[in-house]
RNA sequence: GGCGGCGUGGCCGAGUGGUUCAGGCAAGGGCCUGCAAAGCCCUCUACAACGGUUCGAACCCGUUCGCCGCCUCCA
C-alpha cells in the first residue's frame, strides 16, 4: 500500500481506505481568474500521477477536483474587461482544461463548480451561525476559528502562536473577532454578482466550497485531501474547521506538494509576480518534458523549472522513446514481475517518483544488456510509464509526408549503391526539414525532431 | 518572532550506518557505423562547515552557516 506523509500528523503512513478497494480523493482545483502557471502544472501532474498509480494498482479511485468560478479576482477581471464573471470563468476554465490535456492530466471524475453549490453553502453557513461557530460581521458572515478545538492542526501550530503572527490590521477588519477568523459569506457591493441568503445578497467565501463539495461527492471521512503546500494553512485548515464545527468527519488524510520556485529559490506566487505561464510552456515544449521534470522531483521538495532543466528532462523522455522504438517489434510479453515490484516499492515509499523513474531506467539498461529479458522488461517499462506515470512513449514509426518518403527511398537506394555522397546529401536535406535520421537494420528511419 | 523544511558531484535528483554502482542530463575517451545517429563500455566532478557517538556516518546526535516555506490572496 502507498504511504504518504500526512500533513496533519507529520508522519509517513500507509493509506488506510475507508472502503476496501476504493480510494476517494479531493484535490483543490483552480480559481479560474487567469492563465494557469507552472505551480498549477506541478500540482495537477503530480496528483494525476498518484491517481493513475492507485488506479493501476487496482483501486477504484474516485477523484474530485473543484473549479472556483466565483471569487474576488474573477469579479475584478470581469469589471476590468466590461464582461461578466461567468464569461471570464468560462474562458479561463477552457484554457485550463486545454492545458491539462497537453500535460496528459486526466479529467477528474467530478469537477464541481462553486456557483453550482451556492445553496448548499448557504445551508452550511446558516448551520454554523445557528450553532454559534459563525457570526455576522459588518460585511458578511465570519467563522469563529477559536470555537473549534484544535484549530491550527494543519499548520502544526496552536491558535495562540498563529495569532501572534497574524497581521494586526486584520483585527480591525469589519467586525472580525479574531484576525484568524475568515469570511464564510461576503455581502455584495452594488453591481457585484450575488446570490440570495438570510444575511442579504452576496457570495460564498472561498474556504466553504471545498467542504460542501467534497462531502457531497465523496462523503464523510473521505480518504485523501490534496493540494499545494501553500493551501495547507489557512485554506485547508479552514475547510477542516468548518467540517468539524458542523459535526462532520472530514478528510482522513492530507498530503501537500512542494512549491515551484524561481531561479532564486523563491516560490512562484501571484503576489510576487514571478509566475511563468503554463500554456506558453506547453506550446514551446513537449508536455511530457514537464511531466518528466515533475516526476524527477520528490513531490514534497521545492522544484525549479528552468530551460536547462526542462531540456534535461526532455533528454530523459527521448531516451525512453528510443527504447520504446527499439522494442516495439518484440511482441507481447508479460511485464517483468521483478521490475514491477521494484517500481512499486519506490512508489509506495512516500511516493518516491524519482526513485521509481530510476527503476525504469535501470530496466531499460538491463533490457539492452540481456536480450532474453527484453520483451518482459520492455512491457514493464511501458506499463509503468504509461499507466502509472502518465507518460506516453512514442514507439511508433512516425507518419511522414510523401516527399519525405521519397527522399528516404532515394537515400536507401544511394546507400545500396554505396554512393555515400548522395546518401549524405539526402540526409542533410532531411535534417534541414527537421528530421532525425537513423540507419536501422531495415534502412533509413526518420522521425521528427522534438 | 513562532512553527516547519532543506543544503549530495557541471546541472537535476535518490539514498538514512558498512559492500560494485542510485538514476537522468551534460562532458571526455573508446566500441559499433561507409560517415553519422542510436546503443554499449570506460572516465570525471559528491555528500554545507565544525565537533561528537561508533570498529565504521552522506546517513545518528550537537553546534554553526546558508537558503526556503507557512503564519496574508496563492497550487
Amino acid at each position: 500500500m502507498l504511504s504518504l506523509l500526512d500533513t496533519a500528523t507529520g508522519k509517513v503512513a500507509p493509506l488506510d481506505p475507508r472502503d476496501q478497494g476504493r480510494i476517494s480523493v479531493y484535490l483543490c482545483g483552480p480559481t479560474v481568474s487567469g492563465s494557469p502557471h507552472l505551480g498549477h502544472g506541478r500540482v495537477t501532474v503530480i496528483w494525476d500521477t498518484l491517481r493513475r498509480y492507485l488506479t493501476w494498482s487496482g483501486f477504484d479511485v474516485r477523484f474530485v477536483s473543484n473549479v472556483t468560478d466565483i471569487e474576488d479576482k474573477i469579479i475584478a477581471r470581469a469589471t476590468e474587461e466590461g464582461s461578466s464573471t461567468s464569461e471570464v470563468a468560462a474562458r479561463y476554465e477552457a484554457l485550463w482544461w486545454e492545458t491539462m490535456a497537453a500535460l496528459n492530466v486526466a479529467r477528474p471524475d467530478a469537477e464541481p463548480h462553486a456557483t453550482a453549490y451556492v445553496d448548499e453553502m448557504v445551508k452550511l453557513v446558516a448551520d454554523l451561525v445557528s450553532t454559534g461557530h459563525a457570526y455576522r460581521g459588518g460585511d458578511g458572515v465570519y467563522f469563529s476559528t477559536e470555537s473549534v478545538p484544535g484549530y491550527g492542526l494543519l499548520a502544526r501550530q496552536d491558535v495562540g502562536t498563529l495569532r501572534v503572527g497574524a497581521r494586526v490590521e486584520a483585527e480591525r477588519e469589519a467586525g472580525k473577532r479574531s484576525p484568524l477568523d475568515f469570511a464564510l459569506w461576503k455581502l455584495a457591493a452594488p453591481g457585484e454578482p450575488a446570490w440570495p441568503s438570510p444575511w442579504g445578497p452576496g457570495r460564498p467565501g472561498w474556504h466553504t466550497e471545498c467542504v460542501v463539495m467534497s462531502l457531497d461527492l465523496l462523503g464523510e471521512g473521505f480518504d485523501l485531501h490534496l493540494g499545494g503546500l501553500d493551501l495547507a494553512f489557512p485554506h485547508h485548515e479552514n475547510e477542516r474547521a468548518q467540517a468539524v464545527a458542523a459535526g462532520k468527519v472530514f478528510a482522513r488524510r492530507w498530503a501537500h506538494n512542494g512549491m515551484v520556485v524561481d531561479e532564486r529559490g523563491e516560490k512562484m506566487s501571484k503576489s510576487v509576480g514571478n509566475i511563468t505561464s503554463l500554456p506558453d510552456l506547453v506550446q514551446r515544449y513537449d508536455g511530457r518534458a514537464l511531466r518528466a521534470l515533475v516526476l524527477q522531483a520528490h513531490y514534497r521538495s521545492p522544484m525549479n523549472v528552468t530551460v536547462e532543466v526542462l531540456e534535461q528532462a526532455q533528454g530523459a523522455v527521448d531516451r525512453l522513446d528510443t527504447f520504446a522504438r527499439e522494442t516495439r517489434d518484440l511482441g507481447p510479453a508479460a511485464p517483468d514481475p521483478g521490475m514491477l515490484a521494484r517500481f512499486r516499492a519506490r512508489m509506495d515509499a512516500d511516493f518516491d517518483t524519482p526513485g521509481a523513474l530510476a527503476v525504469v531506467f535501470e530496466a531499460v539498461r538491463d533490457a539492452r544488456a540481456e536480450p532474453a529479458r527484453a520483451p518482459a522488461l520492455a512491457a514493464a517499462v511501458r506499463e509503468c510509464c504509461e499507466k502509472a506515470f502518465g507518460l506516453r512513449l512514442r514507439g511508433e514509426q512516425e507518419e511522414a509526408g510523401l516527399e519525405v518518403m521519397a527522399l528516404v527511398a532515394r537515400r536507401d537506394a544511394a546507400r545500396a549503391a554505396r554512393d555515400w555522397a548522395a546518401a549524405d546529401s539526402i540526409r542533410a536535406q532531411l535534417q534541414d526539414m527537421g528530421f532525425v535520421v537513423e540507419d536501422g537494420p531495415h534502412g533509413t528511419v526518420v522521425r521528427r525532431e522534438r
